[in-house]
DNA sequence: GAGTTTGAAACT
DNA sequence: CAGTTTCAAACTC
């Protein structure tokens, strides 16, 4: 059997194709009776770091009954992962519980017959990062009947593709999912037996590097029958499960994947792997999958994990489109030169499941605070690697659940959906200059086509009940698993650092809040938690927003866009884009666009009598004392807080004799540790009416003020300890 | 908390 | 593009 076709190998990068790392300890990759053959085809060109699709591989842990996921692109019909009845998806999990470790991977002997065709070796061992997820295609449980062993998995010829994932350092499983056109070649046809459906499939494993770029793996070749057979001691020692990784993009498929079982049970426990035995009957709702790019039947059941498929060349405005989970699904899609990158929510059902039946958002509606566990956060964004703009190796976090929302990476900080809304063609052209956090959420009454612009926060602003509503539609509601998955760190944030992002509510009174003078909506924020009056920054109002947007675009292309960007050669690496115009402020005042960012003005600023600049005493004065300030501050709260420790310890040690003795005055409290405290707080009182040039006699009375309070503190816990005391005892 | 000041955004 | 108005945040009392 062939495996991989000269053409497929040529796609794949170095890292894909070196194969060292696996060579073939019973088969050696030149000897194709013996082995599956590995193609010495030349070094990939894929643009890895550029176009390498990524995957999360999510198929969570499910039951015999239920579905498997399938991921696929609008234009790709035969890349589905599941569209076989019998299809199962198993899942293998490897990983290490100290981050990388090194994988080894052999070749699989296939039955069937092998091409001669070899694939390049690896030129340094594959490790596999923990959590890694890899998962097999299109393996079914043979019956016994078939001659196999029950449990033989069986994979499909169809649609056998080639995915090669991998991990980046922070265990984002990346994939790089190849032209389908290889694998048909590689897949035995029509032998008649058992071996005939066993098709042979790929495995690949995927290593990670301490660097961003999507790490490839390893290749082997390998028919499902013998992997899950076990029919060397090889196998029956490394491939113990297998994984279902799906890969859709609109040139690209699947791919197969099988990985060592000793490096499963290495797997974190914060992070068990998703799996199912090998061999375990899972059956398979075909997947429906339509031509159309808004119709992507994915099953709710089975969070596959979002991939990115890299587009073709010439590919229209989206460049890729990330098939996602649950019904509605969401898709991810890029936009060619944009920085964002989108999802659009697809409902498998037209007209009444569209989110906006269930997510009025207003800022002062009180339904939408419950949504915020449950939708994605920013956090999600956060967790992204800065990418270039379009282009670039994108991270997404491997989503334990089946969330109508999608962690989509972008150049910054901010991440980007797309959900159905009315069409607005009027806005398309115009995606790259979408404001930040742009949503593209369903219309009222709109179809599944379209886009209504929302701001990124919104995923943490939409109620539950949308996607509650929109995932019961179809059988399958996962609020639990939402809010697990929200709780998780991404990338070092834990979600209580990115659900709510701390921002000022607005107090817009006149504008809408489809101005800019809203710093919500200039943020590309609806408004949540806002004090706005009529506020129309929400998805109740998602054609006025859209026309808000447009019109702030056509007025200023870049309105939505950072004011504080990069200076000119020689100036500071942070300067506002415009320029502050402050003529009374000095430019030393939150007034001023500068000083707020904490930056000094540049030589575009067009302010009078600015004060904001490096050698400015002004400036210098105000840094001092801001700086003075918070340490004061911060030496203050330590103080008190001793001050208070002391007295709760002293509280604690002294509250027997206080028992015993009927009752002790206040000074009894006034130990070494206490009195210490005291002098502290008294001491940072002096201090500030120093930096304040106080008059003395002001700054007697403030440190007696100071000391009074201290007493009265103290005063204060000895009555407290008396009277508890005088209750519990 | 009310009123004032300020400068960006919007408008003409 | 410049001048004016509108607006909401920052600031003061």
């Amino acid at each position: 059997m062939d495996v991989v076709s000269p053409d497929l190998n040529s796609i794949l990068p170095d890292e894909i194709m070196d194969t060292e790392a696996i060579a073939m300890e019973e088969d050696p990759p030149n000897e194709p009776s013996s082995s599956s053959t590995l193609s010495e085809t030349e070094p990939a060109q894929v643009p890895m770091e550029t176009e390498v699709p990524e995957i999360v591989g999510l198929c969570p842990a499910t039951t015999p009954t239920q579905k498997t996921q399938a991921l696929t692109t609008s234009t790709t019909t035969d890349s589905t992962l599941c569209s076989n009845s019998s299809g199962t998806q198993l899942l293998v999990t490897s990983s290490s519980s100290s981050g990388l470790k090194p994988l080894t991977t052999s070749t699989t002997q296939s039955s069937s017959p092998v091409v001669g065709q070899t694939l390049p070796k690896l030129s340094a061992p594959i490790t596999l990062p923990a959590n890694h997820q890899l998962i097999l295609n299109k393996v079914a449980v043979s019956p016994a009947a078939d001659g196999k062993p029950p449990g033989t998995a069986v994979l499909k010829q169809e649609g056998q593709k080639l995915l090669v994932t991998g991990l980046s350092k922070t265990g984002q499983p990346l994939v790089l999912a190849l032209p389908h056109t290889w694998s048909k070649p590689a897949t035995s046809q029509g032998t008649g037996d058992g071996k005939a459906q066993t098709t042979q499939f790929k495995v690949v494993t995927a290593g990670a590097r301490t660097d961003l770029k999507p790490v490839i793996g390893v290749q082997a070749v390998s028919s499902a029958s013998q992997l899950l057979g076990s029919s060397t001691p090889l196998q029956a020692q490394q491939l113990k499960t297998l994984i279902c990784v799906g890969v859709f993009g609109l040139k690209y498929s699947f791919f197969f994947l099988s990985l060592s079982g000793r490096v499963l049970s290495q797997t974190t426990p914060s992070t068990p792997p998703r799996s199912i035995a090998v061999g375990e009957s899972v059956s398979t709702v075909p997947q429906s999958i339509s031509s159309s790019s808004s119709k992507v039947a994915i099953s709710p059941l089975k969070s596959p994990s979002k991939t990115v498929a890299v587009g073709g060349v010439g590919q229209p405005q989206f460049k890729t489109i990330i098939p996602l989970a649950t019904q509605p699904n969401v898709q991810q899609i890029q936009v060619p030169g944009s920085r964002f990158h989108y999802v659009r929510l697809v409902t498998a059902t037209t007209g009444g499941n569209t989110p906006q039946t269930a997510s009025p958002s207003t800022n002062t509606n009180p339904a939408i605070q419950p949504a915020k566990p449950m939708m994605m956060n920013t956090a999600a964004v956060r967790m992204s690697v800065p990418i270039v703009p379009a282009q670039t190796v994108k991270q997404v976090v491997p989503k334990p659940m089946t969330s109508a929302t999608q962690v989509v990476t972008t150049s910054q900080t901010q991440q980007r959906l797309i959900m159905p809304a009315t069409p607005l063609p009027q806005i398309q052209p115009n995606l790259t200059n979408l404001p930040p956090g742009t949503v593209l959420a369903p219309a009222p009454g709109a179809g599944s086509m379209g886009y209504a612009v929302l701001p990124a926060q919104y995923v943490t602003q939409l109620p539950q009940s949308a996607f509650v509503t929109l995932a019961s539609s179809s059988g399958f509601s996962t609020p639990t698993s939402i809010q697990t998955q929200a709780r998780l760190p991404l990338n070092g944030l834990s979600a209580s650092d990115t659900t709510s992002r701390p921002r000022k509510p607005c107090n817009c009174t006149k504008s809408q809040c489809l101005k800019l003078y809203c710093d919500c909506f200039a943020n590309g924020e609806f408004c949540n938690n806002c004090n706005c009056v009529n506020c129309f920054n929400n998805l109740d109002h998602e054609s006025e927003r859209l026309k808000a947007i447009k019109a702030c675009l056509d007025r200023n292309p870049v309105a939505f866009k950072p004011k504080i960007g990069k200076g000119k050669e020689g100036e500071s690496d942070r300067r506002h884009s415009k320029g502050c115009n402050c003529k009374k402020s000095g430019c030393l005042k939150n007034y001023c666009e500068c000083y707020e960012a904490k930056i000094m003005c540049s030589s575009i600023c067009k302010c009078v009598g600015c004060k904001n600049f490096e050698e400015s005493p002004e400036r210098k004065t105000l840094m001092h004392l801001a700086d003075a300030a918070e340490v004061r501050v911060q030496q203050q709260t330590a103080a008190k807080t001793k001050l208070s420790s002391q007295i709760s310890d002293l509280l604690t040690r002294t509250t027997p004799a206080i028992t015993s003795g009927g009752g002790k005055l206040p000074y009894t409290f006034v130990t070494k540790e206490v009195a210490e405290a005291t002098c502290d707080c008294l001491l940072e009182q002096a201090e500030k009416a120093e930096l304040t040039n106080q008059p003395q006699a002001l700054a007697e009375r403030l440190i007696l003020e100071e000391f009074g309070r201290c007493l009265r503190r103290i005063i204060s816990f000895a009555s407290k300890a008396k009277t508890d005391c005088s209750i519990n005892c």
